[in-house]
RNA sequence: CCCGGGGUGGAGCAGUGGUAGCUCGCCAGGCUCAUAACCUGGAGGUCGCAGGUUCAAAUCCUGCCCCCGGAACCA
């Protein structure tokens, strides 16, 4: 189908399918699948690709602890994953396994190409190898381990043996220059730095061959020879969309605008990955964001731990789904984590923002509006009069000035000035678009949700509907101009919450062309407003139930 | 040793030259429409340390101390 919508193509780092999705990767697929949904709804046409690693000689070896067929594993391990994310709404396009027969096809067609272009050559690989593990052991962990292999505490030999080189290091000019020309290609900034010394001092030709092993992909002008495992996942980033089997699909969504990594892994993408790209006459990415890394609370000590199985402090994602809510997940790791740097989860911490901000903020007041309506109005509140979005923010301004309105709905109403909804909400695109979650939600709250309370505090509604009836209505309609805003500005974090809200009213524009420029332009409505929304006994059923 | 990030009231963070702010927690009061929710007020910080620049520094410069990461199958 032909579009002339501009397009946006994401991916997520793939994993390792040798042990379960943890908190720290789902991290990622939030903060990716946030930019997806944000995307979608200001109309660009997205495709977002997710995927498992599994040409890796660990993954071989796990099925082959567990007894099973390697591909039977993998398949299970992907399902698993699939099921995690589903949970989490992650709205992925397409979920790549790098065993299968395409990916394995298209990636040979890449390697044979960089092969062609003259930027691989043949040559030893010397380290220190252990003939227990039948693998070379980097430098690190046989220092960590005291000068032994790690697994057998026996000493490594040096050994060398034939292998292939990519030839990265002809590419270090090229990179410093696409680096300076470039600076949105590696975000954020710190990261950026990082790389650009990286590859100035210690840039060098990677081994991008395996020998010996039964499970990868093999080498197509030398087949003794199987793909290095990294050299090969990173392909997934094109051959999920086409590489080397449907150029015109391949056209349309590279280069990628954006690749969500872990900030360990940043030098395989913004060094490695652009120079093979580059290798193969194929257009390097447009950018490449580093994210930062969830720790794990020691609710003992109190110290922020690395999320690891030796340490016994994995938390299974599903686990909080299920005593909490996908929704929750998403919003406690969006609003408490900053994307682009680390953050922190405890139990403790994560019942604390649910219960504050979520049921106690948003979930109260989407409850109290409704009842107040639905009790004194039947539901329905006589139209004709034009909501502005911009009735909370300057009460609250004066409120911020000493100016404090009376109880009166009519004085309060009188505070209304046009004007700054659509500066926060041009603040929030940037804020969202620079992936700088954390401070977009807390933006949402302070700007619409906190003022909202305030506003019903003044104006008292509950009151006035035994005074002034046409007052209290006026007051219940400005009291849902900022639920709407809030829906709205809310649809690409907490998808479900989001659309809940929206469609308790008959607002008129249908929930699946709602934009973010929507909710600073409340339209006028001829029209009634209605609830829509399921009532048991005059009430609606809490969006966020506090848990205790 | 080197490189990167960071040190702001009890906790987590924002704040790149002009009277130190947000969320949570704590204390007191108000309200009662609402999910024991909401609102107001309060206590609590010499912004890691020492110098320097400036009319003015958390914010710029210099030196020092401390914490966390850091090269490959780990997001």
């Amino acid at each position: 189908m032909p579009t002339d919508r501009p397009k946006f193509f994401l991916t997520t780092a793939i994993d390792y399918p040798n042990s379960r999705p943890h908190i720290g990767t789902a991290f990622e697929k939030i903060g990716a699948d946030v930019q997806a949904r944000y995307r979608r709804m200001q109309g660009y046409d997205v495709f977002f690709l997710m995927g498992n690693d599994e040409n890796t000689v660990k993954v071989a070896k796990k099925a082959a602890e567990l007894g099973q067929d390697t591909q039977a594993y993998c398949d299970d391990m992907a399902r698993q994953f699939r099921e995690v994310w589903d949970a989490l709404d992650i709205s992925y396009d397409i979920f790549i396994q790098t065993s299968s027969p395409r990916h394995h096809e298209c990636c040979r067609k890449f390697i044979q190409k960089v092969y062609d272009n003259g930027y691989i050559r043949k040559d030893k690989y010397e380290g220190w190898y252990c003939v227990g593990c039948e693998a070379f052991k980097t430098e690190q962990e046989i220092k960590e381990a005291g000068g032994v292999c790690p697994n057998h505490k026996t000493s490594p030999i040096r050994r060398s043996e034939e292998c292939y080189f990519f030839e990265q290091t002809k590419f270090r000019e090229r990179l410093l220059k696409l680096y300076k020309e470039r600076p949105e290609l590696i975000q954020p900034e710190s990261r950026r730095n990082e790389i650009i010394s990286l590859v100035k001092e210690g840039l060098y030709d990677l081994n991008i061959t395996r020998t010996g092993e039964e499970w990868g992909i093999r080498v197509p002008w030398d087949p003794k020879f199987t793909i290095y495992v990294w050299f090969d996942a990173l392909l997934t980033y094109i051959t999920g969309i086409g590489y080397g089997d449907d150029e015109a699909e391949f056209r349309k969504w590279w280069p990628c605008d954006i690749h969500f990594i872990g900030k360990d892994i940043t030098r395989f993408h913004c060094a490695t990955w652009p120079a093979m790209l580059l290798a193969a006459g194929v257009e390097p990415p447009k950018q490449v964001f580093g994210h930062g890394f969830v720790y794990i609370k020691n609710e003992e000590t109190g110290a922020a731990e690395k999320i690891s199985k030796s340490l016994g402090n994995v938390v299974e994602p599903m686990e909080i789904i299920s005593k909490f809510s996908g929704e929750a997940f998403r919003y406690y790791f969006m609003r408490e984590c900053p994307f682009p740097g680390d953050g922190e989860f405890s139990w403790q911490r994560f019942a604390d923002v649910y219960n504050s901000e979520l049921a106690n903020n948003l979930g109260n007041l989407y409850s109290r509006v409704v009842t107040l309506i639905s009790k004194n109005f039947g539901g329905t509140l006589p139209g004709g009069r034009k909501i502005d979005p911009d009735a909370i923010l300057p009460y609250y301004q004066a409120d911020l000035e000493g100016n404090r309105a009376s109880p009166d709905g009519s004085e309060a109403l009188a505070l209304i000035h046009p004007g700054s909804t659509a500066n926060v909400i041009a603040n929030l695109k940037s804020l969202v678009e620079q992936c700088r979650y954390n401070q977009a939600l807390q933006t949402i709250w302070a700007n619409f949700l906190t003022p909202a309370n305030r506003f019903a505090e003044v104006t008292e509604p509950w009151k006035l509907v035994k005074t002034n009836k046409g007052n209290a209505a006026e007051v219940l309609k400005y009291m849902l101009v900022p639920l709407r805003t809030v829906s709205i500005l809310l649809k690409p974090f907490v998808p479900r919450a989001a659309e809940t809200i929206y469609r308790s009213f008959n607002f008129t524009k249908p929930w699946e062309h709602v934009q973010y420029e929507d909710a600073a332009a409340y339209e006028t409505q001829g029209d009634d407003l209605r609830i829509l929304a399921q009532l048991e006994g005059g009430k609606v059923k809490p969006l966020f139930p506090r848990i205790g």
